[in-house]
DNA sequence: AATTCGATAATTTTCGAAAATCATGGTTGC
DNA sequence: GCAACCATGATTTTCGAAAATTATCGAATT
C-alpha cells in the first residue's frame, strides 16, 4: 500500500469520526507531522476525498473538512434511503445462498459484539456498516454501492456525536435489525423496504433532536 | 485556476470524449508533455477522477482510463433512472418561475445549435448537458445533482461513439426535449417522468445497438 | 524449445525546495 | 481616528530529482 493510500484511509477515518471539527481548515504543515509524511501523499489524498464530498478546496487557500449543516443531513438521509431500497430490492431479488448467508453472519458479527461489555466502539461500528453492506451487498449494482458507500460516510459523521451524546436510547435497535434480516432473508420485498426505511427514519429522528437546526 | 485544475478539467473531458482508449494505461510522462506540466498536478487530477470511476489505479502501476463495458452502462443507466426521476419529480415540486424560465432558455439554446449546419459538435453537447441539468436544477438535492453529473459523465463516454456512428437516426430528439420540457412547465409530474424514461430507454437501444456485447 | 534468472530500462511514488499566492500587522497619510 | 498601503510571514502549489518498484529483454540452463 502507498502512501497515498495510506493518506486517505487514514484520512477518510478521521474525518468521518470527528477527529477534525466541521469546516476546520486542513494544513498540509500539520497534517504532515501528524501522518508522518511529505506533502505529495497528502495531497493525492485530500483530492480524493473532495471527489467524495468529504472535504471542500479552495484554490490557492486549501483544503477544509466539509461542513455539516441539518440540511445537507436531510438530504444525504434522503438520498440514501432511495438508493438503498432500490439496492435492497435487487439485492432479494438476486441474491443467492451464499448471500442469505452472508446476511446471517454479518447480523451474528454485529449482535456479538453489540452484547460485549467492554464495547470496543471502533469495532461495533465496522460491523454495523458491514451489516447494511451486507444487505445491499447482491444487488449486481456497482453504482449503487458505490452510492451508498458515500452517503454512509456522509451520514456517518452526523450519526457518531448523536450515539456518544446517546440520550434516552428508548430504541431496540438490535430487534430492528433482526427484523430487516428477517425479511431479508423470507425474500419480502416490500416489508424489508419498510422495515429499512422505518430504521433511517429513526436514527434521523434520534440525530434531528441532538442537532440545533443551523 | 490551479494547474491542477485545469488538468482535472481537460483530462475529465478528454477521457469523457474518448480522447484515450477505455482501458488504456494514462502515463504521467505522455500526460506531462500532453498538458504541459510537472507530475504533481496531473497526479492530484488523477486522483479526483479516480474517486469518479472514471480512472482507475492499481498501487504502483499508475492510472488506467476505465474499461466500458455493457453491464457498466446497463448499470449506469438504471442508476440514472433512479436517480433523475426523483430529482424531475423533486425539481418540479419545488422550482419557482426562474427555474421554469431557465428550462426555456436552455431548450432554446439547445435547439439553436442543434439546428446549425456548421454543426460544432462540441457546444451541442454542453448545451444538451446543460438542459438535462436544468430540468433537475430546483430539486434541492445537492447529493442528487452530483450522482446526476457523475452518471452523466459516465453515460457519455458510451453515448458519444454511438453517436458518431449516427446510423439510420429515426428518433426525433428534438421532440422528445420540447415534450419534457412542456409536461415540466405545465408541472405534470408522472408524465414528464414518463417521457424522460423513454427518452432515456431509446437511447439505450441505440447505444446497445452499437456496441458488442462485451 | 521453454524457462528461469539477472541486469537494464521504464515508470510510479515520494520528498524537499522553489515559486506563487494569501494573510497579518504595522506604518503612513489624510 | 481611520482607511489604504506595503513589508513580512505563513501557506499553498508546482517543479525537478531521488527513491522505490515494476516491466523488459537477453543469456544461461534444463
Amino acid at each position: 500500500m502507498t502512501l497515498a493510500e495510506k493518506a486517505y484511509v487514514s484520512l477518510r477515518k478521521d474525518i468521518v469520526e470527528g477527529c477534525f471539527a466541521p469546516d476546520s481548515p486542513l494544513r498540509l504543515a500539520d497534517l504532515s507531522e501528524r501522518y508522518g509524511m511529505g506533502f505529495s501523499p497528502l495531497r493525492e489524498a485530500l483530492n480524493r476525498l473532495q471527489a467524495e464530498r468529504l472535504v471542500t478546496a479552495e484554490s490557492l487557500r486549501g483544503f477544509r473538512v466539509s461542513a455539516r449543516s441539518l440540511a445537507e443531513f436531510e438530504d444525504a438521509l434522503h438520498a440514501r434511503l432511495l438508493v438503498e431500497t432500490e439496492a435492497l430490492r435487487l439485492s432479494i431479488a438476486h441474491g443467492d445462498d451464499a448471500w442469505e448467508a452472508s446476511v446471517v453472519a454479518a447480523l451474528y458479527a454485529l449482535r456479538r459484539q453489540a452484547g460485549r461489555a467492554d464495547g470496543d466502539v471502533d469495532e461495533l461500528k465496522t460491523r454495523h456498516h458491514a451489516f447494511h453492506r451486507a444487505l445491499l451487498a447482491a444487488c449486481r449494482s456497482d453504482w449503487l454501492l458505490d452510492f451508498f458507500e458515500r452517503l454512509y460516510a456522509a451520514t456517518e459523521r452526523y450519526r457518531i456525536p448523536a450515539l456518544t451524546a446517546a440520550g434516552p436510547q428508548k430504541r431496540d435497535i438490535d430487534a430492528e435489525h433482526g427484523a430487516i434480516a428477517d425479511a431479508v432473508l423470507a425474500r419480502d420485498t416490500e416489508l424489508a423496504e419498510q422495515l429499512l426505511r422505518d430504521h433511517y427514519l429513526r436514527t434521523a429522528t434520534t440525530i434531528r433532536s441532538g442537532m440545533s437546526p443551523a
